[in-house]
DNA sequence: AGGTATTCACATGAAACTATTCTCTGAGTTAGG
DNA sequence: TAACTCAGAGAATAGTTTCATGTGAATACCTGT
């Protein structure tokens, strides 16, 4: 019953296109982190305090995704942290994302995590905020010591959370007696800071860094830099590179998604059994990241919204078909109860119909537009803004979960 | 004709509810001394 | 008497429902010419 799969394993071996993968890989470290040497700089002059002991300016990171704050940040945590250790200082440097779902969006959660990286543990539920948050206090407090909270993609977190807690946490250090906190906050979204209350605002901005964008050129750097390292030799021209680059930086100079895309036409390229990469595996990598977004959200969404989903694309294809035009919320919803029916479903609420093509709309599969119809009244006109060459896909994943 | 008021069909917000998961506590039970 | 078990109280959370309020412009309804 063996089935030889040494060929295939052996040709995948020899034929790689890659000299190391991982360099690709979005959580790669790389030792030189290039065109942000301002930036690097300002923040490690900001947090050098720290290594007399003291705490650091509360400080204020921003700008798009990919633009390598993260990476910035996290560099002059290490280079703290080793420094800090030869001079024997006491100073702990956590690092806390807010997006990870583990982390999910509550302030429970957020301290919960906050916790366990300094080396206690709390339960996942049943405990009363309050007593998280005292836990918390003492945690810190029972020696002295600096602390500092890298919070990355604060913005994602403060959506759900009221901002009375970062409040209450920026102000902590009255309440510490012994320890001393910092707070370092990292954004994607850049009017964030304008969201918010004043107050915090102006204890968290003490220190503001804005992260421009790449442009082509750095973007190119980059890759040519990585791609040396990732990839074996002659696999990758200058003309990819350069392609790569200006993909990447048409859509808001995102160097992740630059690196992604170069390392899935790798891949896609390896597939195939060529001996480099050309541009046209580039498309194809730009399609497939696409794709792939796509189902992968298609697949995890619970039933419910499966069914609106569903609903919509029926709905899409019969206007095509009748050149009707758009359909609206109430179309949708009615198409939706008719389902249910059948399924022998629970008929969720209109309310939350709403919603859920809110979400969808928030998530790009549909895209929709609140409009008055005058005394037809207000709704939302909805179009489906998945591409057909994957909508039969969609189709056949949403039939298939829905048992239709 | 031009201006104003209505009115529709939802959007949008806030609060309250529900089911589930989990901790904590203390009463009752058990087994060993 | 210490260790163990187990039920009940209390919390947090996600996903809803319920109730309340908001809203943009096509239409109905006036107005005065």
């Amino acid at each position: 019953m063996a089935i030889k799969l040494d060929n295939i394993f052996n040709s995948a071996i020899e034929n790689s296109l890659f000299k190391n993968k991982n360099i690709l890989q979005s959580n790669y470290n790389p030792e030189s982190i290039l065109h942000r040497e301002k930036q690097i700089k300002l923040v490690a002059s900001i947090m050098a305090p720290l290594l007399r002991g003291e705490r650091c300016s509360n400080l204020f990171l921003y700008g798009k995704t990919g633009t390598g704050k993260t990476l910035s940040v996290l560099y002059v945590k290490d280079e703290i942290d080793k420094r800090a250790k030869d001079l024997g200082i006491n100073l702990k440097i956590r690092y806390l994302n807010c997006k990870l779902k583990k982390v999910s969006d509550t302030e429970y959660r957020i301290l919960a995590e906050l916790i366990e990286q300094l080396g206690e543990s709390v339960p996942a539920t049943g405990l009363p905020t309050q007593e998280v948050y005292s836990r918390f206090i003492e945690l810190i407090d029972k020696e002295k010591q600096v602390v500092v909270i890298l919070f990355d993609e604060i913005d994602h977190a403060l959506k759900k959370i009221s901002d009375s807690f970062l409040y209450t946490l920026l102000r902590l250090n009255s309440e510490l007696s012994q320890a001393q906190i910092s707070i370092v906050g990292i954004s994607n979204d850049i009017t964030f800071l304008d969201n918010i209350d004043p107050r915090v605002r102006s204890s968290l901005g003490e220190e503001e860094i804005l992260f421009p964008t790449y442009n082509a050129i750095q973007l190119q750097d980059i890759l040519k830099e990585r791609a040396n390292l990732a990839f074996k030799e002659n696999v990758v021209s200058e003309g990819v590179i350069a392609k790569c680059s200006a993909l990447a930086a048409r859509e808001h100079g995102d160097a992740r998604r630059a690196l992604d895309l170069l390392r899935i036409a790798g891949e896609l390229a390896e597939r195939d059994g060529q001996k480099n990469i050309t541009e046209e595996y580039l498309d194809k990598a730009n399609k497939k990241i696409e794709r792939d977004k796509i189902l992968d959200l298609v697949e995890t969404q619970p039933t419910q919204c499966m069914v609106v989903l569903y609903s919509i694309i029926l709905l899409t294809n019969e206007s095509k078909k009748e050149d009707k035009g758009s359909f609206f919320t109430g179309d949708v919803f009615n198409l939706y109860q008719d389902l249910c029916n059948k399924l022998k479903l629970e008929i969720l609420t209109q309310r939350r119909i709403s919603d859920i093509i809110a979400d969808f709309d928030m998530l790009g599969l549909i895209n929709a537009r609140v409009i008055s119809k005058g005394r037809h009244g207000r709704t939302r006109e909805i179009k489906l803004s998945i591409p057909s060459n994957i909508l039969p896909k969609v189709e056949e994943i949403l039939k298939e979960s829905l048992n239709l």
